[in-house]
DNA sequence: TGATAGTAGGCT
DNA sequence: GCCTACTATCAT
């Protein structure tokens, strides 16, 4: 008799079920019971035997048909290993809901049409161009139906977003489909109305905040293989796309591509894993590629293309960040020269600045958190980021009781005086730069966590103030990300333009690599301080968060500690605490990368079921920080 | 000692 | 996700 193991999308491992039929059903749709109840489930794979342990294994109520290929079952069973969850979870991203109301027939009513107006007389990416090379490289990877990843150095984002819709108009021609991601929902968009002023229907869109109304018409042009293009989000890359014969990501160091939910999946290694089992090319695209993928680039991995030095690029300057005032002698100059033409000047943070107390040297921080307290000086008040507290600015530091606290570091606000003292004399415009498509004249300012990039404004000058701030970021890729900041920002500078970068040390290592846009080189020496450091890309690092209820007992966290210890074969780090007191967490690290997920999930069953503590799993956390 | 609430575990 | 069985707590 053959038995099926059905995942049904809840939090949840596989169970098995028969059915008269020596078919393999692998990707079918089903309905099955459980418990009572009935749920609509997927078949997973055909099995010869019933689980040992399992007395009556129940039927197979209603077969729906194949709605998965086996490729994308297989792909969900890596997600289900390498993330180590249940294929439920896993299920739940791949717009099973859509796929079984299309099948049982309930086509939502108001098919709200997503018919634009065809508008725009002219989009900025109509005068791009793009390294032919690099695109027939592209196109010819893909008529060889072969996996294959390619890490292209872009000169920057808009030339990310042409070369994704250039592949797009080529190969739709050809009737192939391809999947598009993007960060941000905002590109995602801008790319779709390209697109479909160029190519019309073919051409759909996926992400989280589209209606589930537009979300079912989406997946139902999928299944009836009506859309050949589709642009999305991180969202988008579990569409049930039959045949997938490109798949591209843009911005593929981006914060963003990291789920914050579980499974706790980076979009970038799922998006690989999913275009090797669907054996087509896999396209990764960034200004400052990831350690990462640079060195899988290095090592035969992927094959690296630089576009990066085919094009002009700013001017990079770095300058030292002064004592007294904020800018530079020759930013100032620069300042003053180019205001005419729009300059940003870009700060890490809020408020005025940070204290620091004379005395000890001491930064003031959050007492609940060890934040960097942030001084607002018009209500002398400090207050934490992260913790949303607002108290009176101290008269003493808290740690040696000085009272000479002085202002260190750049804010928001302090950027806007000493700005309005430099130019108001000259009547000088000061502007939050938060607007698209803004007259660009001018001195802006912008925080650098919420600048939200535009593709069409273009100033003379970039200036970061304060720029220490995000090296110092405790994070192993603090280096990375902060070069990554500055160029995926660099768009935004004519090609005659500037950037300025002030920082208190402009003769540390680092920015020599970047004065010239000496890549590999810094590669090179940042990958040299990871393996010194014990650091991925050379070893695995998986995060177990750990949250204690009232009801656990005291040395649970101990007894935890022992069981790792015993049975995984890797470094066991912690328990580490984090800002909550009832939540601690466990770094494991370990070379054979493999191995520990392994052994991870051979265990994770036995760990969950200690008494009074629930457990999230991370496979590669972005940060060590919680 | 039984009602009640909150929670942990299993489901094939 | 949902049902059930368990246990801690308290009023009776």
């Amino acid at each position: 008799m053959p038995y099926y193991d059905v995942s049904i999308p809840l939090k949840l491992k596989t169970l098995t079920y028969y059915y008269e039929s020596e078919d393999d059903l692998k990707g079918f749709a089903v309905t099955v019971p459980l418990k009572d109840k009935l749920y609509d489930g997927i078949v997973i794979n055909q099995r010869l035997d019933k689980p040992e342990r399992v007395k009556d294994v129940k039927k197979i109520e209603t077969l729906w048909g194949q709605v998965y290929s086996k490729n994308f079952i297989d792909f969900l069973l890596w997600m289900s290993f390498y993330y180590i969850t249940e294929t439920g979870t896993v299920l739940r991203l791949t717009f099973f809901e859509e796929i079984m109301s299309y099948l049982k027939g309930k086509k939502k009513q108001n098919r709200l049409n997503t018919e634009h107006k065809n508008q725009k007389e002219k989009n900025f990416l109509d005068d791009l161009s793009i390294n032919q090379d690099t695109y027939l490289k592209i196109i010819n990877a893909v008529q060889k139906r072969e996996y294959k990843t390619f890490l292209i150095q872009s000169p920057n984002i808009p030339y990310e977003m042409k070369l994704m819709t250039e592949i797009a108009k080529k190969l739709s021609s050809l009737n192939e489909i391809i999947l598009l991601i993007l960060p941000e929902i905002k590109e995602v968009k801008e790319i779709y109305m390209f697109l479909r002023d160029k190519l019309g229907e073919n051409a759909i869109m996926l992400h989280s905040k589209m209606k589930a109304s537009e979300c079912y018409s989406a997946i139902e042009k999928i299944i009836e293989d009506k859309a050949k293009i589709i642009v999305g989000t991180r969202f988008a890359l579990f569409a049930p796309i039959k045949k997938l014969s490109l798949i591209m990501l843009s911005q593929e160091s981006s914060w963003i591509y990291k789920a914050e939910e579980s499974p706790r999946y980076n979009t970038r290694e799922a998006a690989i894993m999913r275009g090797f089992l669907d054996k087509c090319p896999v396209v990764l695209c960034d200004s400052l590629p990831s350690v990462n993928s640079y060195w899988n680039s290095i090592r035969g991995k992927f094959e690296f293309i630089d576009d990066f030095s085919q094009y002009p690029h700013p001017e990079l300057t770095i300058v030292k960040q002064p004592h007294i005032g904020i800018f530079h002698p020759e930013v100032l100059l620069y300042l003053k020269m180019y205001e005419k033409e729009g300059i940003l000047v870009i700060t890490p943070r809020t408020g005025f600045s940070l204290l620091r107390c004379a005395e000890c040297g001491e930064v003031l921080k959050c007492e609940k958190c060890s934040y960097s307290l942030i001084y607002y000086k018009d209500n002398q008040t400090v207050g934490c980021n992260r913790c949303n507290l607002k108290t009176k600015t101290p008269d003493s530091c808290p740690y040696c009781g000085g009272i000479e606290i002085h202002p260190t570091g750049v804010g928001v606000e302090r950027l806007w005086k000493e700005l309005e003292n430099i130019f108001s004399k000259r009547g000088v415009s000061i502007k939050n730069y938060n607007l698209e498509n803004e007259q660009i004249q001018g001195v802006f300012i912008g925080q650098a966590g919420k600048i939200r990039k535009s593709y069409t404004s273009q100033f003379k000058g970039i200036v970061f103030v304060d720029f220490d701030f995000f090296l110092s970021i405790p994070d192993y890729r603090a280096v990375e990300n902060a070069f990554g900041k500055v160029l995926s920002l660099s768009h935004l500078v004519k090609n005659d333009g500037s950037i300025f970068i002030q920082t208190r040390n402009p003769e540390s290592e680092i920015f020599k690599f970047f004065r010239s846009y000496k890549f590999r080189e810094f590669y090179l020496y940042e990958l040299k301080h990871r393996k010194e450091a014990i650091y991925p890309p050379f070893v695995r690092l998986i995060k177990l968060n750990i949250k204690i209820k009232k009801t656990a007992s005291e040395d649970v966290i101990e007894r935890i500690k022992n069981f790792l210890k015993l049975h995984i074969q890797a470094e066991i780090i912690g328990p580490l605490k984090t800002q909550k007191k009832e939540e601690i967490f466990f770094i494991i690290r370990s070379q054979d990368k493999r191995k520990l997920i392994e052994d991870l999930n051979l265990y994770i069953d036995k760990i969950k079921s200690f008494r009074g503590i629930s457990l999230k799993i991370e496979v590669d956390p972005v940060t060590l920080k919680v």
